[in-house]
DNA sequence: TGTGAACATGAAAACATTTGAATATAATCA
DNA sequence: TGATTATATTCAAATGTTTTCATGTTCACA
């Protein structure tokens, strides 16, 4: 296994290292969405969501389809949701403490009741 | 799905997304290896593996065992290297253009054949 | 043709990661 | 104890990524 596989193979896990591309690919296990559908989905502005699209677009792990003004985008491969499975019974069962996990999840939620 | 999750998925997946922690998961196939014979494996220097290590130890990717003034790396969960492999899959399908892929495995042997 | 809607791109600032050199620690052994 | 080997940590420079804001492009329709 040479040094330019492993560049490659590092490069195609780069595109699943953030959370927004993540939540991308998630909503579109349910099927193609269009960029509008993906900004309501992940309450983000319309350029961060494009950006981190022209990624996965670039890394090849989404298809587009253009109907008038509206841009559908779909995984190319649905492969890459067992991927993703696989990724998630990895992290169920043990890789990061559940205790940290659940801690964080804890202090968001505080965060986001509280009165500014 | 929240984004304290998704979060969290990609640090785990940006543990992924460097060549040489990537070929030190690799050479752990085998079963536990030192340090040094990393070191050998990757033909890196001892900071820089010693680096990637703390970074996969950090992320608890890698266990350690002490022996005498040797450490030994071994990896925590072996269902590691089903995703590296569902990864390689979707890779071989069609991902990255083999084309491309070609073209640099290529390009990197000219190059290391060339004199200086 | 002009206007608005949907999406993409560019550039700069903010932030994170990687690398390499130097230094630190820990165990062994003469 | 002092020297040596094996590994880890620290720090700063270089490099890469993300975000934000402004601007561009394309299409539809009045």
């Amino acid at each position: 296994m040479n040094q330019v596989v492993h560049q490659f193979k590092a490069d195609f896990f780069k595109m699943l290292s953030h959370p927004a591309r993540l939540a991308i690919l998630d909503h579109l296990r349910g099927g193609e969405k269009s960029v509008n559908e993906l900004q309501t989905l992940l309450e983000a502005d319309q350029s961060t969501i494009s950006q981190q699209l022209a990624k996965l677009r670039s890394g090849n792990l989404v298809d587009t389809r253009k109907e008038g003004t509206t841009v559908y985008y779909s995984v190319h491969d649905p492969m890459i949701f067992q991927l993703m499975d696989v990724a998630k019974e990895i992290f169920n069962r043990h890789l990061i403490s559940h205790q940290a996990l659940l801690e964080q999840v804890a202090e968001a939620s505080r965060l986001s009741e509280q009165p500014i």
